[in-house]
DNA sequence: AGCACGCCGACT
DNA sequence: GTCGGCGTGCTC
C-alpha cells in the first residue's frame, strides 16, 4: 500500500508519511489535512511512497484532502525539486512560492455578491397590481427588464431595495443568487481599451515569428530549444511576441509573459487585451502586489484554464497554467527577474527549467542580452534571433559622448552638471515642441554633507554611506535603509558653519533645469516623487500628452517606455556604477546607456542622445555609442573567460551579518576554513573580506565568493558545511547562488 | 510538596 | 509551529 509523503505546513520543514484511506484520491501536489500530535494540520503531498520495512509504528492516515485536485502540477512540483537543490534552499520556501498564501490558506474564497435575477418576464396584470400596492417592487422589475442578461447587483438597486428584493423573491417574481464576481487587478483606474489588430511585420520580425512558430510547432527537443530575441530599441519585439500569443491560443495552449517589474504590468496588460479584445478576459495578471482576493481570483481563474495568457512578474513564472504553449521572458538581462529573498531563484532561468519540462517554446526577449544567455547561443544551447533594424525604419538615435573632464575646465569651479552641449540641445527641442528626458541614477538633491574646514561627512547610524540631502522635504536620508535626519547648521565636529553639500542628485537637476529653460514645463521621475499611487501613471499620461517638455528621471524611466515625441535624451553621469567593485559593472553600465539611448527617436522625427562623462574612453561607453552589443560582448566575455567569471563559472556569495562585527566576520572565518576542507577541485573559494557596504541597517556583513562551473557541486558543498556548523546567536549567513549584487 | 516557567526534542 | 516532558527554583 502506498503513503503520502507530507510536507507539513508551518517553518520547520517537517516531512512525514501518512497511510492513505480507501477512496481517496492523493496525488503528488494535493493539499491535504493530517494529523500531527493531537491536532489537524495541512501540507503538501510531495511524493507517493511505497511503505519499506518496518518502522516500528503504524503509519496515521491522513485525514482528508483540502482541495479535490493537485494544486501543483506534476511539473511545477519538479521545478520546485530543482530550485531548492541548485539554490539550496528548502523545499518548503519554494512551495511557499509555488502555492501563494492566498491560495493555501483555506479560508480564502471567491467573492460573492448578492445578484438579482429576473427569469421571466411578470404578466402585465401583476405588474399592475404591484404599481399600486408597492411601486418600489414595481420599478425594480422594470429595471432588471432593461439590465443584460436580466439581472442585477443588489448593491446597484439602491439603498433600502433589500426588503422589496425579498419580497418579490418570496412571490418567485425574482430569484436572490449569490454570483461570483472576479477582483481584477487591473481593472482600476484603466482607460477604456482600444481594440487593435496585428500590425504588418518587416522582413526580420517576420523570420523572427517563423522560428518562433517552429519551435511551438515542433513536436520536441531540438527546435524547442529556448530562443534569444535579441532585437534594438524599438525593433518591434511586442509585435512578435503577441503574434506568436496569437498562434499559441489558435493551437488551443496558453501563454505566460514576464516582465522584469511590477510597474511595467500594466502596459504590458493593455497591449495584451487591446489585441485580444475579444477574450480581455482570458488575460490575467499575477504579481506580488495583488492583494490576497485578487491573487485567489488570477490563480484559480489560471488553474481552471479561464484565463489563458498569463502576464506578470518574476513570481509568475510559477503560474499553474495548464497545457503551456509559450513562454516570453521580456527584457531578459534585468536583474529584476533574481529574487532577493529565499528562495533566491532567477526568473528567467526557472522559465527555461520550466519551459523544457512543459515541453513548451521560449523566447528570451532584449536589446542587450545578458551575457549568460548570450554564451548560450555561442555554444548552440539556445537559438538567436535578431531584429537589428528598428520597426519603422528609423536609424538608431546619434550618440555623442561628451567629455565632462574638458566641460569641468570650462565651467571654472561649477560642478559640470549641465554641460553647454546639453543645454543648447535642450533648447532646440523646446523651440521645435519636441520632448526631452534626462537621466540620471541618483536621487535627492545632494549626494552628501561635508565640512570643508575638518572634513565631516554625515553619515547614516545604521549604514556605511553618506547621508543624502533632499530639498522637498529639508531632510538627510540613507538610501539604504531610509534613516532620517534634520539638517545641521553647522558641522557636528568642529561648529564650523560653512558645512556644503556634495554633489547632485536629480532634485537639483530639476531645479538647474527651472532656471536654465525658465518656459519649460519640467517634472521628475525617481522613487521620491512616485510615492503617491498613481503618480507614476498620471505623469506618463502627462508626458504622452505632451504636457510636459523634459522629463527628468532615474532608472525608472530606463525600461520600456515609448514616447515617439521624444527626440533627445541627455544622460548626465553616464559613470555613476562603472567604477563600483563587481565584475558586471561594464555589462551594466553597456545595458543601462543601451536601454535609455532607446527612449529617443522612437516615432517620425530622428533622436539623438549625448552622454555626459568623465571616462568617455571607457570600453562600455564606447561600445554603446555605437550600438554595438557584439563588439562589447565579444570583449566583455573574453575577460569573464580569462578570470573565470560567469557565464563560464557559477558565482555564488556566502554571507555573514550581525549586529556584532566581530561575531560576523569570525563566523564566516570559520565557514571559510571547513569550506576549504575536502573541497570539490572544480570550486575556487575567495577570501572572507567585508562587504563593500560594511554596515547596513546596523549590521555588519562580511562576504565569500565562490564559483565553479558546476552549480549542484557549489551549492551541495557549501549547504554540508552549513548544515554540520552551528551559528553563533545573532549572526545570519545568506547563501546566494548566481548572486547578481556583490554590495 | 506544589506549581510556574522555560528549554528542548518530537511530531509519521 | 506546537505540544508535552522534564528540570529548576520559588512559594505556601
Amino acid at each position: 500500500m502506498p503513503a503520502a509523503r507530507v510536507l507539513i505546513d508551518g517553518p520547520s520543514e517537517l516531512v512525514f508519511d501518512y497511510a492513505i484511506p480507501d477512496g481517496l484520491n492523493v496525488q503528488p501536489g494535493c493539499r491535504v489535512r493530517i494529523p500531527l500530535r493531537n491536532k489537524l494540520s495541512q501540507g503538501t503531498v510531495l511524493d507517493l511512497v511505497e511503505q519499506q520495512g518496518d518502522l516500528g509504528f503504524s503509519l496515521r492516515p491522513l485525514h482528508s484532502l483540502s482541495d479535490p485536485e493537485p494544486l501543483i502540477t506534476p511539473n511545477l512540483l519538479k521545478a520546485g525539486r530543482w530550485i531548492a537543490g541548485y539554490y539550496g534552499c528548502s523545499i518548503e520556501s519554494v512551495i511557499r512560492a509555488l502555492l501563494p498564501e492566498a491560495v493555501r490558506t483555506e479560508d480564502n474564497s471567491a467573492k460573492v455578491r448578492k445578484t438579482v435575477v429576473l427569469d421571466s418576464e411578470p404578466s402585465p396584470e401583476i405588474l399592475a397590481k404591484l404599481q399600486k400596492r408597492a411601486p418600489k417592487q414595481a420599478a425594480i422589475l422594470s429595471l432588471l427588464a432593461y439590465a443584460p442578461e436580466k439581472k442585477m447587483a443588489l448593491a446597484d438597486l439602491g439603498d433600502g431595495a433589500s426588503a422589496s428584493v425579498k419580497s418579490l423573491a418570496k412571490q418567485e417574481l425574482v430569484r436572490l443568487i449569490d454570483e461570483e464576481v472576479r477582483r481584477d487587478p487591473e481593472a482600476d483606474g484603466i482607460e477604456e481599451i482600444l481594440p487593435d489588430s496585428p500590425l504588418p511585420l518587416n522582413d526580420e520580425q517576420e523570420a523572427a515569428l517563423k522560428v518562433v512558430l517552429a519551435s511551438l510547432h515542433s513536436p520536441s527537443s531540438e527546435l524547442k530549444s529556448p530562443i534569444l530575441l535579441h532585437g534594438v530599441t524599438g525593433s518591434g519585439k511586442t509585435e512578435v511576441y503577441l503574434q506568436a500569443a496569437r498562434a499559441t491560443l489558435d493551437l488551443g495552449k496558453t501563454v505566460l509573459v514576464l516582465v522584469p517589474e511590477i510597474s511595467l504590468t500594466p502596459q504590458t496588460v493593455r497591449r495584451f487585451r487591446a489585441r485580444f479584445a475579444g477574450i480581455q478576459e482570458q488575460v490575467a495578471v499575477l504579481h506580488s502586489n495583488l492583494s490576497q482576493g485578487e491573487r485567489f481570483d488570477e490563480w484559480h481563474r489560471i488553474r481552471k484554464g479561464i484565463a489563458r495568457i498569463v502576464i506578470g512578474a518574476r513570481s509568475a513564472v510559477f503560474a499553474p497554467l495548464p497545457d503551456l504553449g509559450l513562454i516570453l521572458v521580456d527584457e531578459e538581462h534585468e536583474n529584476t527577474y533574481k529574487q532577493d529573498q529565499i528562495p533566491r531563484y532567477h526568473g528567467r532561468d526557472v522559465a527555461v527549467l520550466r519551459a523544457s519540462l512543459e515541453g513548451c517554446a521560449i523566447v528570451l526577449g532584449s536589446a542587450t542580452p545578458s551575457l549568460e544567455s548570450f554564451q548560450n547561443t555561442l555554444d548552440g544551447k539556445y537559438q538567436l534571433v535578431r531584429l537589428a533594424k528598428r520597426a519603422d525604419g528609423q536609424s538608431l538615435p546619434l550618440i555623442r559622448v561628451l567629455d565632462m573632464r574638458l566641460e569641468k575646465q570650462k565651467q571654472k569651479g561649477g560642478m559640470a552638471i549641465l554641460s553647454d552641449r546639453l543645454r543648447v540641445a535642450l533648447e532646440q527641442r523646446l523651440v521645435k515642441n519636441e520632448q526631452s528626458i534626462l537621466f540620471l541614477n541618483r536621487r535627492g538633491f545632494a549626494r552628501s554633507l561635508q565640512c570643508p574646514s575638518c572634513g565631516h561627512v554625515c553619515m547614516c547610524p545604521h549604514c556605511s554611506v553618506s547621508l543624502t540631502y533632499h530639498r522637498d522635504d529639508e531632510r538627510l536620508m540613507c538610501h539604504i535603509c531610509g534613516h532620517q535626519a534634520v539638517v545641521p547648521r553647522k558641522c557636528p565636529e568642529c561648529r564650523d558653519p560653512a558645512i556644503a553639500l556634495q554633489g547632485y542628485g536629480t532634485q537639483k537637476v530639476e531645479e538647474i533645469l527651472a532656471k536654465v529653460l525658465p518656459n519649460a514645463k519640467i517634472a521628475r521621475i525617481d522613487a521620491d516623487a512616485m510615492r503617491k499611487k498613481h503618480a507614476l501613471r498620471d505623469l506618463l499620461n502627462a508626458f504622452q500628452a505632451r504636457k510636459i517638455d523634459v522629463l527628468i528621471g532615474t532608472q525608472m524611466i530606463a525600461k520600456g517606455l515609448h514616447f515617439p515625441n521624444v527626440t533627445l535624451v541627455g544622460i548626465l553621469n553616464a559613470d555613476i556604477g562603472l567604477h563600483v567593485p563587481d565584475f558586471r559593472a561594464g555589462e551594466r553600465v553597456f545595458q543601462l546607456l543601451t536601454q535609455v539611448a532607446g527612449r529617443a527617436g522612437r516615432g517620425e522625427l530622428e533622436g539623438e542622445v549625448i552622454v555626459q562623462t568623465f571616462t568617455p574612453h571607457s570600453p562600455s561607453i564606447q561600445f554603446a555609442r555605437h550600438h554595438d552589443f557584439d563588439g562589447f560582448a565579444e570583449q566583455e566575455l573574453e575577460f569573464r573567460r580569462q578570470f573565470g567569471f560567469p557565464p563560464f563559472a557559477h558565482c555564488a556569495v556566502l554571507t555573514s551579518r550581525s549586529t556584532h562585527e566581530r561575531r560576523a566576520e569570525f563566523t564566516l572565518q570559520t565557514l571559510h576554513r571547513r569550506l576549504t576542507e575536502d573541497t570539490p577541485p572544480e570550486i575556487v573559494i575567495g577570501e572572507p573580506l567585508p562587504s563593500p557596504l560594511v554596515k547596513t541597517h546596523g549590521q555588519f556583513r562580511f562576504q565569500l565568493m565562490l564559483r565553479s562551473p558546476k552549480a549542484r557541486v557549489l551549492t551541495r558543498h557549501v549547504q554540508q558545511v552549513l548544515q554540520k556548523t552551528p551559528l553563533p546567536e545573532d549572526v545570519t549567513v545568506v547563501f546566494d547562488m548566481d548572486a547578481w549584487s556583490f554590495t
